[in-house]
DNA sequence: TATTGTTATACTCTATAACTATA
DNA sequence: TATAGTTATAGAGTATAACAATA
């Protein structure tokens, strides 16, 4: 118990960051045994997903920017879950080895049963009014409001 | 426009992680010209609002570790924004100088205006609806969803 | 013994600038 | 000229372990 007035809890950005803490520090729990962060398992999930992309495509897809997706790519490969091949001289297309695809379904399967216990707090019908919601202020990003 | 698959959009998590980045990435451009960091305004504004706390009370009130709230306030100090005095051998109450109220006061002002900002994006009803999710979510880190 | 503040250290994510080689 | 990948570097937040001084 902190007893201390934090004025901040009535902010919405404040309770983003901190519910999303909390989240993220239960699913690194969750994936701790496979010894990978938690960006090299959700790019390993991305690729799963889309066979022969390309680094920037996922980083994109990510929000990582393409210098921070190197050290991940790297680990991938040298983990033999994610091998690439050449496309052109300059661009590489991404796919998930057998062991990636198997370990990307245990991810998955965890991830589930992770998100399934968080989401059983909200009220009947929350979930729906929050899955909505962070889309619209992710969104503002890219339009006015930023 | 990625194009590409992502399966962890429909993750609460995943949301959750993408929103948060986006508020505290404005929240830091329109405290930007503060030359301070997001954790050291953050500090200020709890020590404002509860003269005379601890270094540990406002680690545990913002999520803050002992160890890493020394460097915050040894800035906040350094910049004349706080004062400390001994309370007991190992006690030190933190209060906030003149400059440090006048800081305060602007971060606030400029905080609302960045809230109310990602506020009308959301529906009527739906800002009520996370608001209360929120700390939802995040109690279930003290509780048994962890 | 437990608590407050501290030091040292390391890890993860993120950001920028500049380079290469290709298109 | 623009793009894909790379390198190097820096900043911010967070985590742990261990310590001194004090309660």
């Amino acid at each position: 118990m902190a007893g201390l007035t934090n004025a901040l809890d009535h902010l919405l950005g404040y309770q983003l960051r901190r519910a999303s803490a909390v989240l993220m520090a239960d699913f690194a729990r969750v994936l701790g045994d496979f010894e990978m962060r938690p960006a090299e398992i959700t790019t390993l999930l991305v690729i799963a997903d889309n066979p022969d992309c390309s680094q920037s495509e996922v980083g994109e897809a990510l929000a990582i920017k393409r210098a921070n997706m190197v050290p991940i790519i790297a680990q991938l490969i040298e983990r033999g879950l994610v091998a690439r091949t050449r496309v052109d001289g300059r661009s590489l297309a991404l796919r998930v080895t057998p062991a990636g695809e198997a370990q990307a379904d245990e991810a998955w399967r965890r991830i589930h049963a992770h998100e399934a216990r968080f989401k059983a707090l909200l009220a009947p019908g929350a979930l729906e009014t929050v899955l909505h919601a962070l889309p619209v202020l992710r969104g503002a990003a890219e339009n006015g409001a930023e």
